[in-house]
DNA sequence: ATGTGGGAG
DNA sequence: GGTTCTCCCACAT
């Protein structure tokens, strides 16, 4: 029997998905179209629609023709252009972020967050009248005990899963998993509320005790509503895991709707389980993620063999086998001030780009608005004083990609070209002159680079057959000297002390051996800051984090041990160098220390953070 | 550093 | 005759 992966349901996360979300932006722009099958037109596809029209049988990524066949009156409007779409998910972010203490608020896509709340439930269960459970008040501020809304303590609010309609009226222990879920569907219900009330966008919401399972159950119930998952989680020892509902829930999944397991994935997991069971030739039975569970002799090293091979992420057999198990460990990571690329696309017909004056034209249109998404992104727009507004980062990479279109076949047939080619080349720093006019940069920047690029991806003299066309900016490099005060860190002070700090630990004397030993000592010792209680950590939210963030990554990031940082930039401009972009979003708190990179929790260094940082504290200063 | 592939909404 | 427009991450070289 291979070993079953353990879940971590110390956290309670919640999920929270706007219905129908480019649709939802026009309704609310024109109350009107509320009453009406409505679609939103990117090309010839309908890339989503309202509830009115799904009710006549339209759904996502419908053709318009057929969309207009099926629903002859439906609404039909241009959404190709995403700016409003964007502005609307960042408003509706940073109006989520104000209620969730910390920064755990993350965004997926324009139309999904992930909120890790573990923080407020658990001061809300420390607050909890045992003796009064159905008028129960959820404080939203701890300061503040007058702030937040009423609740009753002895039901689930909303949905649940399994399915108990009156949302269960039980005597739940205090301390229970079942008691901090049904928090956070009163939480999750009272945000929905103030979404739809204060911004009009209602969301599907889901409860749980991670990003994956949060997600999962949130889509089990659609529109306007959301849905808990139920205890237990946990699994009798030496049962055959059906008691935990996590298992049944997961169990009941089409492999293909498990977040982390796209197309191929799905059809390598496929073929492995279908190649022994299956008598019918390409039978395309839907094949559930208990099918792949109890396949025989399967774990996570059948899976790695499976789906692992040249390309393929290492570990991803034991990252499958556990989702498989419904265990994502994986942390709600607290949103970036800058993304990590930037790129304009557009498709075209056939022959619609055949000579280079087409060409240069189309690359012409994406790159004004790649300038101008630079500029609205990436410039700091606090800086108002007449001054040049400075770059909050700099790209350095630009790149064209393209999709061609297949030849056609003997028979005339031609196949779907998913597949895109590119070619990369260091960004020129006229595009960062802000007082040079957009129209004269992206003309430059096509004439002399884009161009250029394009005849190394289509040495043809012209004649090509292109579906795709994509321009990008990569690889940026945040600038220094911002005081975005993430979290009133003091910097000057972290330095000043940086040095004393890591004297003690000997993490710059080399050797993993060292940091082996300095980490095993420091976990045998107690921190003399174990006994805290948990107001008194709330109410200083981030005192600790500062130096702790700053030697916990070095330390971590030594121990961890995988990419040295050897890298010797060299400096062009000296603005584009940071000083201070590693540690950044290293998170640590009493209990972890967590890789801003991949999210992995290292809670063995936790303690030598916190220890180091309070003996700094009382040395220092 | 550059290019490709897979996953997400 | 045939799906949008993004963004993120990891791997290979």
């Amino acid at each position: 029997m291979a070993a079953v992966p353990t879940r971590n349901d110390r956290r309670v996360i919640l999920h929270l998905d706007y219905d129908c979300f480019y649709a939802s932006v026009f309704e609310v722009e024109q109350p009107a179209l509320k009453s009406v099958p409505l679609a939103v037109q990117q090309k010839q596809i309908v890339v989503t629609c309202n509830y009115e029209a799904r009710r006549r049988g339209l759904h996502k990524l419908q053709l318009i023709k057929d969309a207009k066949r099926i629903c002859p009156d439906v609404v039909i409007v241009l959404g190709e252009d995403l700016t409003k779409f964007r502005d609307v998910s960042k408003e509706l972010y940073s109006f989520i972020r104000g209620f969730v203490w910390g920064e755990r608020v993350e965004r997926l896509g324009f139309d999904e967050l992930s909120l890790d709340v573990t923080d407020m439930i658990d001061y809300n269960l420390q607050i909890l009248n045992p003796h009064d459970l159905t008028n129960a008040f959820f404080q939203l501020d701890v300061k503040d005990p007058t702030v937040g809304f009423s609740y009753d303590a002895t039901r689930y609010l909303g949905k649940t899963v399994p399915l108990y309609p009156e949302g269960i009226a039980t005597p739940l222990e205090i301390d229970s998993l079942g008691m901090r879920l049904l928090l956070g569907s009163h939480l999750i219900g009272y945000l929905r509320t103030r979404m739809e009330h204060d911004k009009g966008f209602t969301a599907t919401g889901g409860v749980s005790t991670s990003k994956l399972l949060a997600k999962l159950v949130g889509s089990v119930h659609k529109p306007n509503q959301q849905t808990t998952l139920l205890p237990p989680y946990e699994t009798k020892h030496d049962s055959s895991l059906e008691d935990s509902n996590v298992i049944q829930f997961m169990d009941s999944h089409d492999i293909r709707k498990i977040p982390g397991i796209g197309s191929r994935l799905a059809q390598k997991l496929s073929h492995k389980v279908n190649s022994h069971s299956d008598a019918e030739g390409d039978g395309e039975r839907r094949l559930t993620v208990r099918d792949v569970r109890l396949f025989p002799s399967m774990s996570s090293a059948t899976l790695e063999r499976v789906l692992g091979g040249p390309g393929a992420p290492k570990g991803i057999g034991v990252k499958i086998w556990g989702i498989l198990h419904g265990v994502d460990n994986t942390n709600v990571m607290e949103a970036r001030d800058i993304p990590t690329q930037i790129s304009i696309e557009d498709t075209y017909g056939r022959g619609r780009l055949a000579t280079p004056e087409d060409l240069r034209r189309e690359l012409e249109v994406l790159t004004r608005s790649l300038i101008r998404r630079m500029r609205t992104d990436l410039l700091d727009d606090t800086v108002t004083d007449g001054t040049q507004p400075r770059w909050l980062a700099h790209p350095r990479t630009l790149r064209l990609s393209t999709r061609p279109r297949n030849a056609p076949e003997t028979d005339g047939a031609r196949s779907y070209n998913w597949n895109r080619i590119s070619r990369s080349a260091p960004l020129p720093s006229f595009v960062f002159h802000v007082d040079e006019n957009v129209d004269s940069i992206a003309e430059r920047l096509v004439h002399e680079h884009a161009m250029v690029m394009f005849r190394k991806l289509h040495p043809e003299k012209s004649g090509w057959d292109l579906q795709l066309l994509n321009i990008a900016v990569t690889n940026l490099v945040e600038s220094a000297g911002d005081q975005k005060q993430s979290r009133g860190r003091d910097i000057g002070k972290m330095f000043r002390q940086q040095e004393a700090v890591l004297k003690n630990w000997s993490v710059h004397e080399s050797g993993p051996a060292a940091e082996e030993r300095a980490a095993v000592d420091h976990r045998a010792t107690p921190s003399p800051r174990q006994a805290t209680s948990r107001e008194e950590r709330m109410q200083q939210p981030g005192d600790c984090t500062g130096v702790a963030v700053q030697v916990a990554a070095q330390v971590a990031a030594a121990a961890w041990n995988r990419n040295d940082q050897s890298g010797s930039e060299e400096s062009e401009d000296a603005d584009w160098q940071d000083e201070d972009e590693c540690d950044r979003s290293w998170r640590v708190s009493p209990a972890n220390v967590e890789c801003p990179l991949c999210g992995a929790v290292m809670p063995q260094f936790a303690q030598l953070a916190h220890q180091t940082f309070h003996a700094t504290e009382k040395g220092g200063d």
